[in-house]
DNA sequence: ATTTGTACTTACCTTATGGTTACTGGTATT
DNA sequence: AATACCAGTAACCATAAGGTAAGTACAAAT
């Protein structure tokens, strides 16, 4: 049995940003939504590549840790929109962080 | 087959950083490192309950990745030190970027 | 009544990450 | 010669995240 006395960490203080920063596509859904609301379909295809299983099960997760808030309309047909919550708009200038700090370190095309 | 059009992150940008701070330990490795030298087996006891192999596979992932320097002595028994890069160095502020925005919306105990 | 558009859900599979247990190799100490 | 310390390796297994392909639910248009 390992010892615990020097680990302050040993419950894990970083999992729930992990689970959303370590996410292959949470990150990149985040950074969409940093300026405005986006509907489902929109959302998508900003994301790019993302299996539509995967997307919506990221959208749910991301509403249920409160990240994100999900609106319904009555249009015909309906649409749901995205946007970010405070929490979620705290995130935004570390995600922007990391990827400065790959830009420094690994050469790779900056986003227009 | 779904298009990329509006897509800048198809190639994934924040895959570097996403493999370190995604990672269960890596992060904690790296915040212990944060002011100084530590030694391989005094490093394993401040993060914790992770298993040998585990530990040793994120620290030669680390280094390949240039977050860590790995030096050996030629005292006896051997020891071994690790300490942080300038481009691991960079890191620490990002993760605890995270840490506080956790403590801020989640409510843990934060470190002494 | 059938098709279209939007927003999902379900079943199944693959791969990556981490865990468990045991073992290696060099250098003292006893 | 046997044991202990330090720094790892190797073989095998479990879980979770993500991918593929197909189907569901509702309203409106034709």
């Amino acid at each position: 049995m390992k010892q615990k006395t020097f680990s302050k960490y040993s419950d894990c203080p970083n999992k729930r940003s992990k689970s959303i920063i370590g996410s292959r596509w949470k990150p990149i859904i985040i950074y969409a939504l940093r300026k405005r609301k986006i509907r489902f379909g929109q959302l998508h295809a900003i994301v790019g590549d993302i299996s539509a299983k995967v997307f919506a099960k990221c959208l749910k997760e991301l509403e249920a840790d409160e990240i994100i808030v999900r609106e319904t309309f009555t249009d015909t047909p309906g649409r749901v929109e995205y946007s970010l919550t405070p929490k979620g708009v705290a995130l935004v200038p570390i995600i922007v962080s990391l990827l400065q700090w790959e830009w420094k370190h690994y050469e790779m095309n900056q986003p227009s």
